[in-house]
DNA sequence: GTGTTGACCAGATTTCATAATTGGTCACGA
DNA sequence: TCGTGACCAATTATGAAATCTGGTCAACAC
């Protein structure tokens, strides 16, 4: 067995990083593992080592640039724990995606198919977990309303469209990411915080258990990652 | 020429039927113009009296359901103006239109194929101008904020997400249409209106005026329909 | 004449059999 | 022990032939 192959020598990263350069320039469904094998300077079977199918392999360099989003999210709200407000919190989310190509190609792959492909049980049930306790957390410490109707429904509705790259064009306005962030913050500042902010320690309170939280998920996360073994499918 | 027949007998209306109840059996592609011809009792050439292609016969479908769409909310309008208020006016028409199977299947279609394919620059051009002067006229009137940022893109933004039928699956919920309302108008309530309404008399009179640039928008659009000459596509 | 039609045509679409590719395995070699 | 690429089944690309469909118009009915 190659178990601890990756974590040993970094081989796992240079696949993942060769799987995101080509995923990034032809799509994932013109990526061939051996493609990736190549450009990662080994054999295809030793892909296998890491991962069981080329899905799973996506899945892990998903799993992995969302780690590296989340860190990034995390860093911001340990300088300045106002970045927790909801509408700076989403507009910086949205620009961060919008900077990485790799995590807009998976998550444009990811709503093109909607079928979750890259979404098994496991991962899911995690993240179902975490967006509840996120939610419960920031309506408990004021930072959202506690009135609006299915807030984690009207949330990802209402900023669908602001990432589907053509509604722009419905309208036929050009709008560049940054004024569709401040779009989103606009209407998240409006319809989803309450009138009075909270005040400077309740806000550090508050980030300190959202990293708590987003960390206390990373790391069974990067486990996930590097790991051979995994939970099949299920049926 | 035949540039009248419909408007004497009526049959350029049962070809419009015919078309829409293929339309939402079998979807825009597998309707051929035969099977309308053939469900309205006529002959295939018989629809090439009314309009030049099959395009044109959805466009002049499309307007006549939005017409219809248009008088039903200025129905509503007319018995009471609080209406025009954005999150009872949003509400309402998109129950309107989810209780229109054509309308439905219209824009579903039209929102698949990105490409405008149902809207010539005359219908666009109209559009526009109609949507300009309907924003500004609700802004003057203090029923939007003035300080929305790109106003007709944001607003279109927030709502496609609630439009398309599969957001919900995304995050794991069932959302009926009216449950699907409610969170649109709870994010225009706050974030698009101002915190304080327009009293009943300027909502009387932004309500008149509303109905008024509506109603002659209508004639024009009619004629559209109708009338058998068209503006050429647009080089 | 006037209004209607369906056979007809070119171009688009579907079909279907064949060829090429690719995810995944594993016997072999370093 | 670890890594590899030839190998295989299964999916997918290809392309030529057959079918379908939007649009026209000569012929027909009234």
């Amino acid at each position: 067995m190659a178990e601890r192959a990756g974590q040993a020598d970094g081989r796992a990263d240079r696949i993942l990083d060769a799987a995101g350069e080509l995923l990034v320039r032809l799509g994932y469904r013109k990526v061939t593992v051996e493609d990736i094998a190549q450009l990662a300077g080994i054999g295809k079977g030793t892909v296998y080592l890491h991962w069981r199918t080329k899905q799973q392999l996506f899945e892990a360099l998903l799993l992995r640039e969302a780690i590296s989003y989340v860190e990034q999210l995390l860093d911001g709200l340990r300088r300045d724990p106002a970045l927790l407000l909801p509408h700076r919190f989403v507009a910086e989310s949205f620009l961060i995606v919008g900077g990485r190509p790799v995590l807009r190609a998976l998550s444009e792959g990811y709503l093109r198919q909607r079928q979750g492909r890259f979404t098994d049980a496991f991962l899911h049930s995690q993240e179902l977990l975490a967006s509840e306790r996120f939610y419960g957390l920031m309506t408990r410490h004021g930072l959202f309303r506690d009135d609006v109707p299915s807030l984690s429904y009207t949330l990802s509705a209402m900023m669908m469209g602001f990432h589907l790259d053509d509604t722009a064009h419905l309208v036929g306005v050009e709008m560049d990411m940054r004024a569709r962030a401040e779009s989103i913050s606009f209407v998240i500042r409006h319809a989803f915080e309450p009138p009075e902010p909270p005040g400077p320690e309740e806000l550090a309170e508050a980030a300190a258990e959202v990293i708590a939280v987003f960390e206390a998920l990373i790391p069974p996360y990067r486990t996930w990652i590097y790991a051979y073994e995994r939970k099949h499918e299920p049926g």
